[in-house]
Formats: structure tokens, C-alpha cells, sequence
DNA sequence: GCATGATATTCATCTTTTTGAATATGTTTT
DNA sequence: AAAACATATTCAAAAAGATGAATATCATGC
């Protein structure tokens, strides 16, 4: 179960509403921490705790200059991402579900011979790594 | 800081790898229970929990026919996410970063008679709500 | 070098997730 | 109704995440 790891890495580093809206923050361009921490009106100790994250993660890249810090997004397929979530988020709770699709491909429901009392078939056979 | 719950809700239902292969698995069609158990070699009550948070968060929708519970994915959509997702997750680590951009737009960079040693200005001028 | 401003890190605590084990629910066949 | 099957739910312990408080780092101006 070690698939997905990079995918995981990523989902969870966006799965808070503080780097959400950081992300949001950013998507004009580069900001300072200052910049974060004015618009938003959080301690910037908690600011910093989260861009830790979002770079951690390897969203966000940093530049010094002088005082301040700048941040800006490394990968802006991000934001291809953040759209389709909120267009998802947004649609309606459960819309009038689509038909019932075909039937189920289950190995046991292909079965030709499929006796209805049957044990599973065993999973080596089954199983072609997904 | 209530903002963006329902993402936050789908984003937490994604950041499992279990929860990924079955969203991949489902991506031709609906599917039984018995199938991911087979396909996975996993514990029923286990593929069962994944599914019951996949169901919470409004992603899966379930009917019944007869022995079965056949899942499926409500929300197509969600593909184009996950689509999104496994792009950024496979370039390369952090790429050649791109050139620095233009600089900040901090309210207090942005400043005209911008004293370097300031304060910050009151946050009540400078959050426009995001 | 020292004081100051901006940002980062560590620590401790509290909450949430994860996941195995046990058990419950509901359906079908006999 | 009882047995067999498929799936769902509950519980508890361990792991991971969130966050406030305190403190560290590092550049700048004097």
C-alpha cells in the first residue's frame, strides 16, 4: 500500500483551510510572509508553520530579500487541481444520480459456471495488480 | 476560518491511498463490495470503512441487488482532479524553478512613503475579505 | 557588536485519523 | 425459521495532525 505516496504527500499538505487560502493568496504571484500575515490577521508563527507544509510538500519555493521572505507556488497545475475541487465542492450535495450503470466486472460475478455458494476465488488468481 | 469546509471534507476523503484505488477501481463502472476484496486482497470491513467515507463525503452512491452492494461514483468530475493530482505528483520533484517574479504586492510594500521601520497598517484597512 | 524587524523552529498538548477485532444487519436459499 | 453470505457498524488503541507558546535564526541599521 505503498502506492500514491507523492499523491497522498500533496492531498494532505491541501487539506486544511489555513493553506487553502494561502494558495488562493498566492495565485496573482510571489508574497512575503508580512503580506500573509496583514491579509489573513494570523500570528505569523502559525503563517510559518503552514507554508513549512505547503513547501514540505513541494509546492512553494522561497526568496530572501533583505527582511523578507518570498514565497511563491512552484507548480501552478496546482491550481488546475484547487478548480476542479471547488467546481465539485460547489455542485449541488447529490444531484439526481445517472441511471444505474451496466453490471458489475466483479471476477466472481464473471464467473461463467458461477455457482451461487461459492467461496471467493483465490486472490492470485484474481488479482493482476490492479 | 470556516471557509472552504466542503473541500476540506473532499480533499480529507481523497488523502488515502486505500481511497485512491478505489476510486481508481471504480473508474470503468460500479462495482460490488466482493470485487475490491478480491481485487485487493483487503479485509471486508475494512474496504467497507474506506467506502463508508467515500460515501460521507458524498463521492459514492450504493444499490443493492440482491446478495450485492454495488458502488459508484456519483460525481465523474472527480476524475479530472485526480487526473491533476497524478501530473503534479510525477514531474520531477521541484522543477528548474521559474524565473523570480515581479515583486510583492504586500499592502506594506506596497506603501508609498513606505518607512522601512513601520508598523504593520491596520488589518481592518487591508482586508478587503481576500 | 547590539538592538530591531522578519521569519523559522521546537515543544507540548489536544484532537482527529487510522485500522484491527469483534459484532451487527439484511438477503437469499433450503 | 435456520444457515450461508455479503456487507455495515461499533469499539478501542495507536498514529498522525493541529496549534498555542516560547524561542531561535538571520539580515539590517546604528
Amino acid at each position: 500500500m505503498n502506492e500514491y505516496t507523492n499523491e497522498i504527500t500533496l492531498l494532505k499538505a491541501l487539506s486544511h483551510p489555513a493553506r487553502l487560502a494561502i494558495l488562493e493568496a498566492l495565485r496573482p504571484g510571489e508574497a512575503c510572509v508580512c503580506h500573509l500575515e496583514a491579509l489573513f490577521g494570523w500570528r505569523q508563527a502559525y503563517i510559518s508553520q503552514q507554508l513549512m507544509v505547503l513547501r514540505a510538500a513541494g509546492l512553494l519555493a522561497d526568496r530572501r530579500e533583505g527582511w523578507n521572505v518570498y514565497y511563491r507556488v512552484t507548480r501552478p497545475e496546482i491550481y488546475t487541481l484547487i478548480d476542479a475541487l471547488h467546481q465539485i465542492s460547489q455542485s449541488g450535495e447529490t444531484a439526481p444520480l445517472p441511471i444505474p450503470p451496466p453490471s458489475c466486472t466483479c471476477p466472481r460475478c464473471q464467473e461463467k459456471g458461477a455457482r451461487r455458494f461459492n467461496k471467493h476465488p483465490h486472490l492470485e488468481e484474481v488479482n493482476p495488480t490492479l
